[in-house]
DNA sequence: ACTAACTTGCACTGAACTGTGCAACTTAGG
DNA sequence: CCTAAGTTGCACAGTTCAGTGCAAGTTAGT
């Protein structure tokens, strides 16, 4: 059972409890994804273990949509801190930045596409969107430059457009899991695809596409 | 109850039970869209009707998801109709076309939601995907010519491309129901925002948009 | 006004699922 | 090897929901 910080612990934890914790976490996610009603059974399964070992690591079945959410959004936050610190203040052009951040993106959202249904609707929503938070104001943010800048089009509110390109991007995560997308076709589908949104002609985008990753290859 | 043709009828059926199962119809179209795996109870108290008169119209859950497939995808059927004598040949060019069908399907889509919904997964997803197969084979060809014509983006394969245009219509309805569009604020949306995935720059969009809208008044 | 068409409320069956308690078993840490 | 940590299977309670039968009520055709 999960660890209380006051128990009087005669022994430490067995390894392998960790090991299958992560196991429920990665088979709801990917069960979760197909079907957002699946049984805990069907997930318990799934990560090789009986329901009733389950309810040793969550208490409920919302603890582990919670968890999950958490798992997720922290990936993601974390991606942003990564390379924050050279562009954060606005260096570069917000087209190429707003490539970047999709690009970069997209390399850590297996999950994403959980949360993105479960944020769709459903009980828990809010609780997905305080998560994922951080990233909605960065994207914002950019967005805002982008339209001051007169990179990206001005015909659409900000808050509007941020939404837009957000979804765009998830269209295209929707677009990998149903009709088969590799690493880096997928990628470069999410680039081009909220650069379109954004306002920037194909040509424009395949562009700053090019000069954007080439240069990114850190 | 629903009549059986072979049924002896000694009197005509009476006209508010038709108003009713209309009602049941567009009640399951508005729970459902916020959330999919709504109780019939709720349905049918929303249509203002008992949870057991509900089974007079509809014999199954199941029944009642079927009928409002079918029904929406009649309708946006209905609609690619309308006005595909002086443009199936394809007289037109493909940006304003699209801007048009974009245009054109917006003003029939409250009942696209549940489907686009209920076609995202869940266990009827082909039901929906037979349904909409005219749509989206209109959507393929006009795509098909634009590339072609060196009009729309030729970086993305056909299919794909279609599909992620098809993506990009449904989230204007998602941003539509989810933070409020008028019917003209949403139609320009859709059409701006499928001409961007097309691959259109933000302003020869918006060329398009006018042209093509102010020469649609009919 | 007569009566079929329709609605309602209630009670019930059956299924699926969540969450718990418990005894027995297996595994890994010391 | 010893024992706590973790797992398993089973039984059980409680909930929610789909679907049905029936008796009594209301509404609208003719």
């Amino acid at each position: 059972m999960p660890s209380d910080s006051t128990t009087p612990r005669t022994r430490a934890p067995r390894r392998d409890a960790a090991e299958n914790r992560e196991a429920i976490l990665l088979a709801a996610a990917s069960i979760l994804n197909s079907d957002p009603t699946a049984s805990l059974e069907a997930i318990a399964v799934e990560a090789g273990l009986s329901r009733r070992a389950f309810y040793g690591h969550f208490a409920t079945r919302d603890d582990l949509l919670r968890e999950l959410a958490l798992h997720g959004a922290a990936r993601i936050n974390a991606t942003l801190d990564g390379h924050e610190s050279d562009d954060d203040e606005g260096s570069g052009d917000p087209g190429s930045e707003l490539a970047l951040l999709g690009a970069r993106l997209w390399d850590e959202v297996d999950h994403v596409r959980v949360m993105a249904l479960l944020t769709l609707r459903g009980p828990q929503s809010t609780l997905l969107g305080d998560a994922l938070a951080p990233l909605r104001h960065r994207v914002r943010r950019l967005v805002q430059r982008g339209v001051d800048a007169g990179a990206f089009r001005d015909d659409v509110p900000v808050a509007r457009l941020s939404r837009l390109i957000e979804s765009a991007a998830i269209s295209v995560l929707d677009e990998g899991t149903r009709h088969g997308l590799s690493s880096a076709e997928g990628r470069r589908l999410v680039v081009l695809s909220v650069l379109g949104i954004a306002g920037f002609g194909h040509r424009e985008a395949h562009d700053i596409l090019t000069r954007t990753l080439t240069k990114a290859a850190r």
